[in-house]
DNA sequence: ACAAACATACCAACCGGTTGGTATGCTATC
DNA sequence: GATAGCATACCAACCGGTTGGTATGTTTGT
């Protein structure tokens, strides 16, 4: 027995290096301002071992989107708003868990996959894909508490996908207003916004049915 | 009299071009992968041009950011909203305008503001702050209607300028949603809940107070 | 005549990506 | 159980093209 230690702990690869440092510089500097030697750099790696593991910037773009989902996805599985019997009381922790979330610096609390969609969308479609996948694949795994606070509290009219997403939609608002204003204080109060809505929306004795938006009728702007 | 038409309807400056194109350029391919011979082969001027015009590009990302502003802001002042008596149907009103300007192809209705602020927070503070004075800018002028229909309805507890960010909030974040989805239903659904809130917001009896987040007790994720 | 508004030509630095090469380990064969 | 054969992981140096930016004209309006 010659070998020690041998493989139990051994230490990181180039690839998940790579990936790590990709959600912080990306985060932090965007999809297009990083540059391939930025990340070669944040890694400590060489721009050998880069393209020995991906394709591409654009193939290693949609990876860290896939690893973005792989981490936040271990995140919220363990996270602890699931405890809650009463499925409307699950959803509206899960809103006050994110909301904990939104703290510190900017490039701490955002989202990978907001981040690389918004550049990326009409230039590299496997990288929006793959942020497609992470954010709509996020929203899914809210849908049956949803569901169930829907049925449970007999409300017609709703799709339990569209408010999932629309949660994600006020998230990821809510990041775009903390990066302009360059702290989280205006995030946490959209999504406390969030939250009063699903409240009013159980709470509310009058079903709030599907309307036509209003069109004040005359003078159509072109 | 000499001077037939002299200035009336003269040929647009490079400054304007650029800044037209500008608008256009950036919001499909972002600010960081939009090169300065990008704008200036799609405002068909020369980058000597440019570089009389402008000090560098992050100085015309910056007056884009406030030529939106001019831009959206002309869009806003004449469009047929306002003319609503009651103060909570003008909100309700520009809520369903804005829905109504989501339309076709996604390039045509999104934020310029909002996609540059994303990428430049961190790297281009001259940028980030036109960006943040559009958005703000924008938010502040929905102030005396929320704030005119709050009052009207007794509504206390929640302050107009964060119901009107949190507008602005939905907005962007549907316009991500948007991005990664590839086209507008998402987005539009996403207002539509927004508008519920508003509805829901001054039709329930009971005046929705500030309240401390659920933090599910035990178990905190680090 | 004079300045502002543009065009042409050019540069050094950097970009994503490729090259030839090495170190290391797994595995099949004898 | 030694070793040939091969795949994986990684590296330093390099490549052609593009980048933001500049230096130097030329045109245009007054």
């Amino acid at each position: 027995m010659n070998q020690v230690v041998a493989p139990p702990e051994r230490r990181k690869s180039a690839r998940e290096k790579l990936l790590d440092a990709a959600l912080i510089v990306i985060r932090q500097k965007g999809y297009s301002a990083t540059s391939v030697d930025d990340l070669c750099r944040a890694a400590g790696v060489t721009k050998g071992a880069f393209f020995h593991h991906f394709d591409s910037k654009e193939a290693l773009g949609a990876a860290a989107a896939d690893y973005w989902s792989q981490v936040t996805g271990g995140l919220f599985e363990t996270a602890p708003y699931h405890q809650h019997d009463d499925p409307l009381q699950r959803v509206l922790a899960y809103i006050d868990f994110r909301r904990m979330l939104i703290a510190g610096e900017v490039c701490a609390f955002t989202c990978v996959a907001g981040t690389m969609v918004q550049e990326t969308y009409d230039q590299h479609p496997a990288i929006r894909d793959a942020c497609r996948a992470s954010i709509f694949g996020h929203a899914e795994k809210l849908e049956p508490d949803i569901e169930a606070a829907l049925r449970q509290h007999g409300i017609k009219g709703i799709a339990a996908k569209s408010l999932a997403l629309h949660t994600q939609a006020v998230l990821q608002g809510a990041f775009i207003l903390a990066k302009a204003d360059g702290g989280p204080e205006i995030a946490i109060e959209s999504v406390g916004h969030l939250r009063r809505y699903v409240e009013l929306l159980f709470a509310c004795p009058e079903a709030p049915r599907e309307r036509e938006p209003d069109q004040t009728s005359k003078g159509l702007v072109p």
